[in-house]
DNA sequence: AAGAAACGTCAATGACGCTGACCCAAAAGG
DNA sequence: CCTTTTGGGTCAGCGTCATTGACGTTTCTT
Protein backbone atom coordinates (compact mmCIF):
# COMPACT_ATOMS: atom_id res chain seq x y z
CA UNK A 1 0.00 0.00 0.00
CA UNK A 2 1.72 2.86 0.95
CA UNK A 3 5.39 3.83 1.11
CA UNK A 4 6.58 6.26 3.12
CA UNK A 5 7.31 9.74 1.70
CA UNK A 6 10.35 9.01 -0.89
CA UNK A 7 11.59 10.62 -3.51
CA UNK A 8 8.26 10.30 -5.74
CA UNK A 9 10.10 8.82 -8.29
CA UNK A 10 7.10 8.54 -10.67
CA UNK A 11 7.07 11.78 -12.81
CA UNK A 12 9.61 14.48 -13.58
CA UNK A 13 7.66 17.28 -12.10
CA UNK A 14 9.47 20.00 -13.47
CA UNK A 15 7.48 23.12 -13.12
CA UNK A 16 10.07 25.05 -11.10
CA UNK A 17 8.97 27.46 -8.77
CA UNK A 18 6.00 25.31 -6.79
CA UNK A 19 6.14 21.73 -7.56
CA UNK A 20 2.90 20.26 -7.34
CA UNK A 21 3.43 16.73 -6.94
CA UNK A 22 1.32 15.48 -4.19
CA UNK A 23 3.79 14.42 -1.85
CA UNK A 24 3.20 13.94 1.82
CA UNK A 25 3.94 17.12 3.50
CA UNK A 26 1.67 18.85 0.74
CA UNK A 27 -1.54 16.92 1.68
CA UNK A 28 -0.94 17.26 5.46
CA UNK A 29 -0.41 20.64 5.09
CA UNK A 30 -4.36 20.68 3.33
CA UNK A 31 -5.63 18.73 6.15
CA UNK A 32 -3.98 21.67 8.66
CA UNK A 33 -5.15 23.93 6.68
CA UNK A 34 -8.49 22.76 6.45
CA UNK A 35 -8.85 21.82 10.21
CA UNK A 36 -7.86 25.52 11.34
CA UNK A 37 -9.53 27.26 8.92
CA UNK A 38 -12.78 26.04 8.88
CA UNK A 39 -12.51 26.38 12.60
CA UNK A 40 -11.88 29.69 13.04
CA UNK A 41 -14.18 30.71 9.76
CA UNK A 42 -16.90 29.55 12.18
CA UNK A 43 -15.69 30.76 15.63
CA UNK A 44 -16.79 34.08 14.50
CA UNK A 45 -20.58 33.33 14.13
CA UNK A 46 -20.08 30.31 16.85
CA UNK A 47 -19.52 33.18 19.40
CA UNK A 48 -22.53 35.04 18.52
CA UNK A 49 -24.78 32.11 18.62
CA UNK A 50 -23.78 30.95 22.18
CA UNK A 51 -25.02 34.03 23.79
CA UNK A 52 -28.42 33.72 22.03
CA UNK A 53 -28.55 29.77 23.18
CA UNK A 54 -28.58 28.59 19.93
CA UNK A 55 -25.89 26.73 18.06
CA UNK A 56 -24.01 26.30 14.50
CA UNK A 57 -27.00 24.38 13.25
CA UNK A 58 -29.35 27.24 13.30
CA UNK A 59 -27.03 29.31 11.80
CA UNK A 60 -27.07 26.83 8.93
CA UNK A 61 -30.79 26.68 8.82
CA UNK A 62 -31.22 30.48 8.32
CA UNK A 63 -28.23 30.54 6.09
CA UNK A 64 -30.13 28.26 3.46
CA UNK A 65 -33.49 29.42 4.15
CA UNK A 66 -32.53 32.81 3.67
CA UNK A 67 -30.67 31.87 1.05
CA UNK A 68 -33.14 30.11 -0.75
CA UNK A 69 -36.90 31.39 0.97
CA UNK A 70 -40.11 29.11 0.15
CA UNK A 71 -37.80 26.10 0.62
CA UNK A 72 -39.38 23.07 1.53
CA UNK A 73 -38.30 20.64 4.58
CA UNK A 74 -37.33 18.19 2.56
CA UNK A 75 -35.23 19.92 0.19
CA UNK A 76 -33.67 21.65 3.41
CA UNK A 77 -33.09 18.15 4.65
CA UNK A 78 -31.48 16.99 1.84
CA UNK A 79 -29.05 20.04 1.53
CA UNK A 80 -28.06 19.57 4.88
CA UNK A 81 -28.12 15.91 5.23
CA UNK A 82 -29.10 15.32 7.86
CA UNK A 83 -32.09 13.78 9.44
CA UNK A 84 -35.52 15.02 10.02
CA UNK A 85 -35.47 14.80 13.74
CA UNK A 86 -32.07 16.66 14.06
CA UNK A 87 -33.39 19.19 12.01
CA UNK A 88 -36.72 19.53 14.19
CA UNK A 89 -34.66 19.74 17.23
CA UNK A 90 -33.26 22.92 15.46
CA UNK A 91 -35.86 24.56 13.83
CA UNK A 92 -38.99 24.19 15.83
CA UNK A 93 -37.16 26.47 18.38
CA UNK A 94 -36.46 28.45 15.23
CA UNK A 95 -39.89 29.27 14.42
CA UNK A 96 -41.30 29.28 17.97
CA UNK A 97 -38.86 32.23 18.38
CA UNK A 98 -40.12 33.60 15.48
CA UNK A 99 -36.82 33.64 12.99
CA UNK A 100 -38.37 31.41 10.56
CA UNK A 101 -41.77 30.90 9.22
CA UNK A 102 -43.78 28.11 7.65
CA UNK A 103 -46.71 28.05 5.19
CA UNK A 104 -48.64 25.78 3.40
CA UNK A 105 -47.67 24.86 0.27
CA UNK A 106 -49.92 26.63 -3.05
CA UNK A 107 -49.93 22.81 -4.90
CA UNK A 108 -48.95 20.92 -2.14
CA UNK A 109 -50.57 21.75 0.86
CA UNK A 110 -48.50 19.64 3.33
CA UNK A 111 -45.64 21.01 2.54
CA UNK A 112 -44.38 23.82 4.80
CA UNK A 113 -42.32 26.43 2.95
CA UNK A 114 -39.85 27.99 5.17
CA UNK A 115 -39.08 31.72 5.21
CA UNK A 116 -37.25 33.59 7.32
CA UNK A 117 -39.21 36.50 8.68
CA UNK A 118 -37.66 39.76 9.48
CA UNK A 119 -36.19 38.88 12.94
CA UNK A 120 -34.82 35.91 11.26
CA UNK A 121 -33.44 38.35 8.38
CA UNK A 122 -31.94 40.50 10.98
CA UNK A 123 -30.58 37.72 12.66
CA UNK A 124 -28.69 36.13 9.78
CA UNK A 125 -27.50 39.23 8.74
CA UNK A 126 -25.69 39.84 11.94
CA UNK A 127 -23.89 36.01 11.64
CA UNK A 128 -23.28 37.12 8.46
CA UNK A 129 -21.74 40.26 8.61
CA UNK A 130 -19.73 38.72 11.49
CA UNK A 131 -17.87 36.16 9.13
CA UNK A 132 -17.97 38.66 6.08
CA UNK A 133 -15.30 40.79 8.20
CA UNK A 134 -13.20 37.56 8.12
CA UNK A 135 -13.75 36.65 5.25
CA UNK A 136 -13.06 40.35 3.39
CA UNK A 137 -9.39 39.98 5.54
CA UNK A 138 -8.48 37.01 4.19
CA UNK A 139 -9.51 37.67 0.43
CA UNK A 140 -7.91 40.86 0.34
CA UNK A 141 -4.44 39.36 1.59
CA UNK A 142 -4.79 36.72 -0.59
CA UNK A 143 -5.66 38.83 -3.50
CA UNK A 144 -8.12 37.84 -6.79
CA UNK A 145 -6.33 34.90 -8.47
CA UNK A 146 -6.13 33.27 -5.00
CA UNK A 147 -9.73 33.72 -4.32
CA UNK A 148 -10.66 31.98 -7.69
CA UNK A 149 -8.40 29.32 -6.84
CA UNK A 150 -9.80 28.98 -3.45
CA UNK A 151 -13.06 28.35 -4.88
CA UNK A 152 -12.32 26.10 -7.55
CA UNK A 153 -10.19 23.87 -4.91
CA UNK A 154 -13.51 24.40 -2.74
CA UNK A 155 -15.47 22.68 -5.75
CA UNK A 156 -13.39 20.39 -6.26
CA UNK A 157 -13.08 19.08 -2.56
CA UNK A 158 -17.03 18.53 -2.46
CA UNK A 159 -18.56 15.71 -3.77
CA UNK A 160 -21.34 15.70 -6.55
CA UNK A 161 -24.33 15.98 -4.68
CA UNK A 162 -23.18 19.13 -2.93
CA UNK A 163 -21.92 20.43 -6.22
CA UNK A 164 -25.33 19.88 -7.63
CA UNK A 165 -27.23 21.55 -4.86
CA UNK A 166 -24.96 24.58 -4.74
CA UNK A 167 -26.02 24.98 -8.43
CA UNK A 168 -29.46 24.65 -7.44
CA UNK A 169 -28.86 27.10 -4.20
CA UNK A 170 -27.70 29.42 -6.76
CA UNK A 171 -30.09 32.51 -7.01
CA UNK A 172 -29.47 34.38 -9.79
CA UNK A 173 -27.41 36.96 -8.31
CA UNK A 174 -27.79 39.65 -10.77
CA UNK A 175 -30.22 40.09 -12.94
CA UNK A 176 -27.88 39.59 -15.90
CA UNK A 177 -25.39 37.98 -15.14
CA UNK A 178 -26.70 34.99 -14.24
CA UNK A 179 -23.58 32.04 -14.52
CA UNK A 180 -20.46 32.46 -12.93
CA UNK A 181 -19.34 29.06 -13.69
CA UNK A 182 -16.98 27.44 -16.00
CA UNK A 183 -14.01 29.61 -14.74
CA UNK A 184 -10.43 29.15 -16.17
CA UNK B 1 -28.86 44.37 -0.44
CA UNK B 2 -25.12 45.80 -1.02
CA UNK B 3 -24.62 47.75 -4.04
CA UNK B 4 -23.09 46.92 -6.75
CA UNK B 5 -20.51 49.18 -7.55
CA UNK B 6 -18.75 49.61 -3.85
CA UNK B 7 -14.90 48.49 -4.35
CA UNK B 8 -13.83 48.49 -0.76
CA UNK B 9 -10.37 49.20 -1.07
CA UNK B 10 -9.28 51.09 -3.85
CA UNK B 11 -6.66 48.40 -4.90
CA UNK B 12 -6.49 48.95 -9.00
CA UNK B 13 -7.36 44.80 -8.87
CA UNK B 14 -8.44 45.15 -12.85
CA UNK B 15 -8.59 41.76 -13.23
CA UNK B 16 -10.94 42.29 -15.73
CA UNK B 17 -12.97 39.23 -15.54
CA UNK B 18 -14.13 38.28 -12.26
CA UNK B 19 -14.25 41.59 -10.06
CA UNK B 20 -13.45 41.08 -6.75
CA UNK B 21 -15.30 42.72 -4.34
CA UNK B 22 -17.07 40.96 -1.51
CA UNK B 23 -20.60 41.66 -2.17
CA UNK B 24 -23.31 39.74 -0.93
CA UNK B 25 -23.10 36.70 -3.59
CA UNK B 26 -19.49 37.00 -3.07
CA UNK B 27 -19.81 35.58 0.65
CA UNK B 28 -22.43 33.62 0.48
CA UNK B 29 -20.70 31.65 -1.76
CA UNK B 30 -17.65 31.41 0.68
CA UNK B 31 -19.90 30.17 3.16
CA UNK B 32 -21.09 26.97 0.82
CA UNK B 33 -18.10 25.90 -0.41
CA UNK B 34 -16.65 25.86 2.91
CA UNK B 35 -19.46 24.19 4.92
CA UNK B 36 -19.89 21.56 1.88
CA UNK B 37 -16.12 20.89 0.86
CA UNK B 38 -15.43 20.92 4.47
CA UNK B 39 -18.19 18.09 5.04
CA UNK B 40 -17.08 16.00 2.33
CA UNK B 41 -13.52 16.31 2.78
CA UNK B 42 -13.97 14.81 6.61
CA UNK B 43 -16.78 12.43 5.46
CA UNK B 44 -14.19 9.88 3.98
CA UNK B 45 -12.38 9.30 7.08
CA UNK B 46 -15.55 9.39 9.32
CA UNK B 47 -16.57 6.68 7.36
CA UNK B 48 -13.68 5.08 8.16
CA UNK B 49 -13.37 5.55 11.89
CA UNK B 50 -16.89 5.00 12.35
CA UNK B 51 -16.30 1.48 11.85
CA UNK B 52 -13.71 0.99 14.03
CA UNK B 53 -15.76 3.22 16.93
CA UNK B 54 -13.91 6.04 16.64
CA UNK B 55 -14.68 9.91 15.42
CA UNK B 56 -13.12 12.66 14.28
CA UNK B 57 -11.27 13.67 17.25
CA UNK B 58 -9.38 10.43 17.60
CA UNK B 59 -8.35 11.66 13.88
CA UNK B 60 -7.22 14.89 15.08
CA UNK B 61 -5.01 13.35 17.21
CA UNK B 62 -3.54 10.93 15.43
CA UNK B 63 -2.88 13.45 12.72
CA UNK B 64 -1.28 16.23 15.26
CA UNK B 65 0.66 13.22 17.37
CA UNK B 66 1.67 11.50 13.74
CA UNK B 67 2.95 15.20 12.59
CA UNK B 68 4.65 16.11 15.76
CA UNK B 69 5.93 13.05 17.43
CA UNK B 70 6.71 13.43 21.39
CA UNK B 71 4.62 16.36 21.66
CA UNK B 72 3.57 16.93 24.84
CA UNK B 73 0.12 17.00 25.97
CA UNK B 74 -0.17 20.65 26.88
CA UNK B 75 1.25 21.52 23.18
CA UNK B 76 -1.59 19.26 21.56
CA UNK B 77 -4.48 20.94 23.87
CA UNK B 78 -3.00 23.98 22.37
CA UNK B 79 -3.37 23.05 18.88
CA UNK B 80 -6.31 21.29 19.38
CA UNK B 81 -8.17 24.17 21.34
CA UNK B 82 -9.88 22.08 23.57
CA UNK B 83 -10.12 21.40 27.47
CA UNK B 84 -8.42 18.32 28.92
CA UNK B 85 -11.08 16.94 29.74
CA UNK B 86 -12.07 16.68 26.36
CA UNK B 87 -8.80 15.20 24.93
CA UNK B 88 -9.09 12.81 27.49
CA UNK B 89 -11.92 11.15 26.44
CA UNK B 90 -9.90 10.57 23.28
CA UNK B 91 -6.77 10.18 23.87
CA UNK B 92 -6.91 7.26 27.48
CA UNK B 93 -8.76 4.93 24.61
CA UNK B 94 -6.25 5.63 22.38
CA UNK B 95 -3.41 4.61 24.79
CA UNK B 96 -5.30 1.88 26.03
CA UNK B 97 -5.98 1.05 22.42
CA UNK B 98 -2.01 0.84 21.62
CA UNK B 99 -2.53 3.42 18.87
CA UNK B 100 -0.43 6.42 20.63
CA UNK B 101 2.75 5.80 23.43
CA UNK B 102 3.32 8.07 26.69
CA UNK B 103 6.75 8.63 27.20
CA UNK B 104 8.05 10.53 30.39
CA UNK B 105 9.97 13.93 29.35
CA UNK B 106 13.52 13.41 29.72
CA UNK B 107 13.93 17.21 30.73
CA UNK B 108 10.65 17.60 32.54
CA UNK B 109 9.34 14.02 33.91
CA UNK B 110 6.23 15.15 34.68
CA UNK B 111 5.27 16.04 30.69
CA UNK B 112 3.71 12.78 28.88
CA UNK B 113 5.53 13.06 25.25
CA UNK B 114 2.66 11.39 23.23
CA UNK B 115 3.98 9.21 20.30
CA UNK B 116 2.45 6.68 17.49
CA UNK B 117 3.14 3.27 17.61
CA UNK B 118 3.29 1.60 14.78
CA UNK B 119 -0.43 0.61 14.93
CA UNK B 120 -1.00 4.18 15.27
CA UNK B 121 0.64 5.32 12.50
CA UNK B 122 -0.92 2.45 10.44
CA UNK B 123 -4.08 3.46 11.35
CA UNK B 124 -3.53 7.18 10.76
CA UNK B 125 -1.49 6.36 7.11
CA UNK B 126 -5.49 4.78 6.54
CA UNK B 127 -7.06 7.57 6.97
CA UNK B 128 -4.70 9.94 5.36
CA UNK B 129 -4.49 7.75 1.99
CA UNK B 130 -8.47 8.29 2.01
CA UNK B 131 -7.95 11.75 1.99
CA UNK B 132 -5.33 12.28 0.20
CA UNK B 133 -7.21 10.79 -2.63
CA UNK B 134 -10.36 12.92 -2.23
CA UNK B 135 -7.72 16.09 -1.85
CA UNK B 136 -5.67 15.24 -5.09
CA UNK B 137 -8.59 14.95 -7.20
CA UNK B 138 -9.49 18.22 -5.93
CA UNK B 139 -6.13 19.66 -6.44
CA UNK B 140 -5.73 18.21 -9.93
CA UNK B 141 -8.99 19.14 -11.06
CA UNK B 142 -8.02 22.89 -10.44
CA UNK B 143 -4.30 22.62 -11.12
CA UNK B 144 -1.30 24.25 -9.56
CA UNK B 145 -2.27 27.55 -9.45
CA UNK B 146 -5.12 27.52 -7.94
CA UNK B 147 -3.60 25.14 -5.17
CA UNK B 148 -1.20 28.06 -4.50
CA UNK B 149 -4.55 30.42 -4.43
CA UNK B 150 -6.47 28.05 -2.05
CA UNK B 151 -3.77 28.08 0.82
CA UNK B 152 -3.36 31.31 0.78
CA UNK B 153 -7.31 32.42 1.10
CA UNK B 154 -7.16 29.40 3.65
CA UNK B 155 -4.20 30.79 5.66
CA UNK B 156 -5.79 33.88 5.67
CA UNK B 157 -9.05 32.40 7.31
CA UNK B 158 -7.09 31.01 10.31
CA UNK B 159 -6.65 33.20 13.48
CA UNK B 160 -2.74 34.30 13.85
CA UNK B 161 -2.78 31.66 16.81
CA UNK B 162 -3.68 28.81 14.43
CA UNK B 163 -1.06 30.54 12.11
CA UNK B 164 1.95 30.42 14.43
CA UNK B 165 1.07 26.97 15.66
CA UNK B 166 0.82 25.96 11.50
CA UNK B 167 4.53 27.08 11.89
CA UNK B 168 5.37 25.60 14.07
CA UNK B 169 4.01 21.96 13.03
CA UNK B 170 5.61 22.38 9.59
CA UNK B 171 8.70 20.53 9.57
CA UNK B 172 11.28 21.46 7.10
CA UNK B 173 8.64 21.78 3.90
CA UNK B 174 11.66 21.81 1.56
CA UNK B 175 11.76 18.77 -1.22
CA UNK B 176 13.68 16.12 -0.72
CA UNK B 177 14.14 15.73 3.23
CA UNK B 178 10.33 16.01 4.98
CA UNK B 179 12.01 14.30 8.21
CA UNK B 180 10.91 16.21 10.77
CA UNK B 181 12.89 15.24 14.41
CA UNK B 182 12.79 16.65 17.58
CA UNK B 183 12.82 15.32 20.97
CA UNK B 184 13.94 11.84 21.62
C1' DA C 1 9.07 23.19 52.61
C1' DA C 2 5.77 25.66 49.78
C1' DG C 3 3.85 26.59 45.58
C1' DA C 4 3.22 26.11 40.80
C1' DA C 5 2.94 23.32 36.79
C1' DA C 6 1.74 19.07 33.96
C1' DC C 7 -1.30 15.65 33.75
C1' DG C 8 -5.26 12.69 35.06
C1' DT C 9 -10.05 12.00 36.37
C1' DC C 10 -14.90 12.10 38.33
C1' DA C 11 -19.35 14.32 37.53
C1' DA C 12 -22.68 16.94 35.21
C1' DT C 13 -24.28 19.52 31.13
C1' DG C 14 -25.29 20.80 26.38
C1' DA C 15 -25.18 20.75 21.16
C1' DC C 16 -25.77 17.93 17.40
C1' DG C 17 -25.89 13.98 15.03
C1' DC C 18 -28.31 9.03 14.66
C1' DT C 19 -32.05 5.01 14.59
C1' DG C 20 -36.67 3.24 15.37
C1' DA C 21 -41.45 3.82 15.86
C1' DC C 22 -45.55 6.06 15.33
C1' DC C 23 -48.74 9.88 14.06
C1' DC C 24 -51.41 13.12 11.01
C1' DA C 25 -52.99 15.24 6.81
C1' DA C 26 -52.95 15.67 2.08
C1' DA C 27 -51.94 13.82 -2.42
C1' DA C 28 -52.19 9.93 -5.71
C1' DG C 29 -53.98 6.18 -7.77
C1' DG C 30 -56.45 2.04 -8.45
C1' DC D 1 -64.24 5.63 -2.51
C1' DC D 2 -60.77 3.69 -0.32
C1' DT D 3 -56.01 2.44 0.08
C1' DT D 4 -51.32 3.71 -0.34
C1' DT D 5 -47.74 6.98 -0.58
C1' DT D 6 -45.67 11.13 0.65
C1' DG D 7 -44.46 15.47 3.38
C1' DG D 8 -43.93 16.57 7.80
C1' DG D 9 -43.88 16.18 12.96
C1' DT D 10 -42.75 13.87 17.33
C1' DC D 11 -41.45 10.74 21.27
C1' DA D 12 -37.73 7.93 23.13
C1' DG D 13 -33.12 6.50 23.40
C1' DC D 14 -28.25 6.48 22.01
C1' DG D 15 -23.38 8.21 20.88
C1' DT D 16 -19.77 11.80 20.07
C1' DC D 17 -17.57 15.82 21.23
C1' DA D 18 -17.24 19.75 23.57
C1' DT D 19 -17.90 22.39 28.13
C1' DT D 20 -17.23 23.78 33.44
C1' DG D 21 -15.92 22.67 38.11
C1' DA D 22 -13.44 20.27 41.46
C1' DC D 23 -9.97 17.29 43.17
C1' DG D 24 -5.65 14.42 43.13
C1' DT D 25 -0.77 13.19 41.96
C1' DT D 26 3.68 13.77 40.64
C1' DT D 27 7.42 16.67 39.72
C1' DC D 28 9.74 20.98 39.04
C1' DT D 29 10.91 25.48 40.94
C1' DT D 30 11.77 28.78 44.41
Amino acid sequence: MPAMSEAPESKPVGAGRQLLFLREEELRLAQDLLFFGYRDFTAGPDAILAELGMGRAHHRVLHFVGRRPGITVGDLLSILGITKQSLGRVLTPLVEDGYVTQAPGRNDRRQRLLSLTEKGEAMEKRLFERQREWVMRAYREAGPVAVEGFRRVMLGLMGPEARAQLDRAQPAATPGAPKPRSAA
